[in-house]
RNA sequence: GGCGCGGUACCCAAGUGGUAAGGGAGAGGUCUGCAAAACCUUUAUGCGUCGGUUCGAUUCCGACCCGCGCCUCCA
């Protein structure tokens, strides 16, 4: 079975199929650098993420490409507030984005910059403007004239038919011609940034970024493009005006949307208190890997309601695949291999690629590595678990982490870079006692803990069990939690 | 007001015209020097309410109630 989408276009789940037969060309929205990411921008890029890589795993090569927008009104107040230029101010946030990313093993895409396109938008305007889709305003501003395109609206399915003869209102301090036409460029306001280009001074309004880097990286048509639900209009709505009017063409085949999260059962705001940068998520002493979990376990066009119960949920699940791997890369098997196992692991594949394939059910496919999980658990206390069945096993699971990247335990470190940011940032007092402590785990070294293990070991082979207790306290004391069973001695960090 | 989404056990959350995945939490049990982990059993005659279609509906249709989103560059 092919993948599944639902595409917002046609308001329905289709077959997904690229333009090029083994080549997917995706763009997706990301994110205006003028602040840290919230849980909710980041539902979004996992979401895209996800989609991205079951595409690789479904044998596509993937050419994925985001924008970063580094330029727009609130980036121009805050520099200039702060008393940076546009550049500085961004670089900041900019890497603070890719850092969170990579925390919650988002892989990078191709990244586009706004300012680095400048001259090309500014000819895409002019191209418009000699075919009669836009024109200039007196303050030297362009606008999308969209009584010229009859089709705006067909993304958002919203009528304009009566909106399109002229304004009747304008609220706007611009001049445009009609309420409804957008920005294509922005003339300078004093003190602002601008650039000098062939149609003046300014500098490009955000849809026009978009439609300008997303087909100069990928060409006039292409596959799919994503972002968050809000994006659906104007955003969107806005790019493919002005795209098809400049090609002529078809803009992109399949419109990809995530629906925005709850937090704690509200809408994210600040006011209400349940607005959640990922640092603020870290420094409470949350793992990565439970924020990514969490963020993945609801399906993308579902509501997900996110919460600290949830996130305490997911690293009690992303703790049980982990021992699950654990346990089978250090338990001793008789040879052979038994049929039942062999598959379990074979449905398991099938079952969380169905999954995926339908409209990227991440939560069905969560239940069925679950559910492998318990069975081999089972076989394996029975015994019923042989040399050859460990490697499907770990293969089911290594699948499945490939999409849900979960598996990993490389939460420590990033949590002290964290930890280490909130220091540099004078925010000591904003460290959890949690954080400290997980943190805490990674002072000492695997040899060191080794090293407890076998003393540990010998005590217990001597029935020393006072000496032997009096070690694994030291070592839970520094979070590391130790496990005594039949195969031996195990441990983990906390 | 326009367009759209959803209401499933204590919590999170899939799903189906034929009788409710999975995870968490709780309880009991097995194993164990003690822990931990793991496993087993257990928790919805019930899927917002009321009608309708049907042999049969949680699943389709209608109405209503409730929650949420977009309709001002917020993912």
């Amino acid at each position: 079975m092919a993948l599944r989408l639902y595409n917002t276009m046609s308001s329905r789940i289709e077959e997904f199929r690229p333009l090029r037969e083994d080549e997917v060309r995706m763009y997706a929205c990301g994110p205006t650098v003028y602040d840290y990411g919230h849980v909710g921008n980041f539902r979004t890029f996992v979401a895209v993420d996800i989609l991205r890589r079951f595409l690789r795993q479904s044998g596509y090569k993937v050419r994925h490409v985001m924008n970063i927008t580094d330029v727009d009104d609130k980036i121009i107040r805050n520099s200039a507030r702060d008393g940076v230029s546009v550049q500085q101010y961004t670089a900041k946030y900019e890497t603070a984005f890719l850092e969170d990313a990579a925390m919650i093993n988002i892989e990078q895409p191709t990244l586009v910059r706004a300012t680095e396109h400048i001259p090309e938008m500014a000819d895409f305007v002019a191209k418009l403007v000699e075919k009669g889709f836009a024109y200039r305003a007196d303050d030297g501003s362009y606008y999308f004239r969209i009584a010229k395109f009859p089709q705006y609206g067909k993304l958002s399915k919203r009528d304009f038919s009566g909106m399109l003869d002229g304004a009747r209102v304008d609220v706007d301090e611009y001049d445009k011609d009609s309420a409804r036409d957008f920005a294509l460029w922005k003339a300078p306001k004093p003190g602002e940034a601008s650039w000098d280009t062939a149609i003046g001074k300014g500098r490009p309004g955000w849809h026009l970024e978009c439609s300008v880097m997303s087909m100069s990286e990928l060409g006039e048509t292409f596959d799919l493009h994503a972002g968050g639900e809000d994006l659906v209009f104007p955003h969107h709505e806005n790019e493919i005006a002005q795209s098809e009017s400049f090609t002529g063409k078809t803009f992109v085949d399949f419109w990809f949307h995530a629906r925005f999260l709850l937090v704690e059962g509200e809408k994210m705001s600040k006011s209400l208190g349940n607005f959640f940068t990922l640092r603020d998520l870290v420094l409470k002493g949350h793992k990565p890997s439970s924020i990514r979990y969490l963020l993945a376990s609801v399906p993308y066009r579902n509501q997900l309601n996110f919460t600290f119960d949830g996130l305490k949920q997911g690293a009690v699940s992303v703790e049980r695949l982990r021992n699950f791997r654990l346990r089978l890369s250090a338990g001793n098997f008789p040879e052979g291999a038994s049929p039942e196992i062999q598959s379990l692991a074979a449905d398991t594949v099938e079952r969380i690629k169905s999954a995926l394939d339908d409209d990227l059910n991440t939560a069905q496919a969560q239940g069925a590595i679950f559910e492998m999980v318990r069975q081999a658990n089972a076989a394996f206390d029975a015994g019923g678990i042989k040399k050859d069945d460990v490697a499907p096993l770990l293969a089911a699971l290594i699948k499945f982490d490939e999409i849900f990247a979960v598996l990993d335990d490389d939460d420590v470190p990033k949590m002290k870079r964290v930890l280490d940011w909130a220091v540099a940032e004078g925010r000591e007092k904003d460290i959890s006692e949690e954080l400290r402590e997980a943190v805490q785990s990674g002072k000492l070294s695997g040899a060191d803990v080794e090293k407890k293990i076998a003393e540990m070991k010998a005590a217990r082979t001597a029935r020393d069990f006072k000496a032997s207790d009096a070690i694994r306290t030291e070592l839970a004391d520094a979070g590391i939690l130790v496990e005594i069973t039949k195969d031996g001695i195990r441990w983990r960090r906390k």
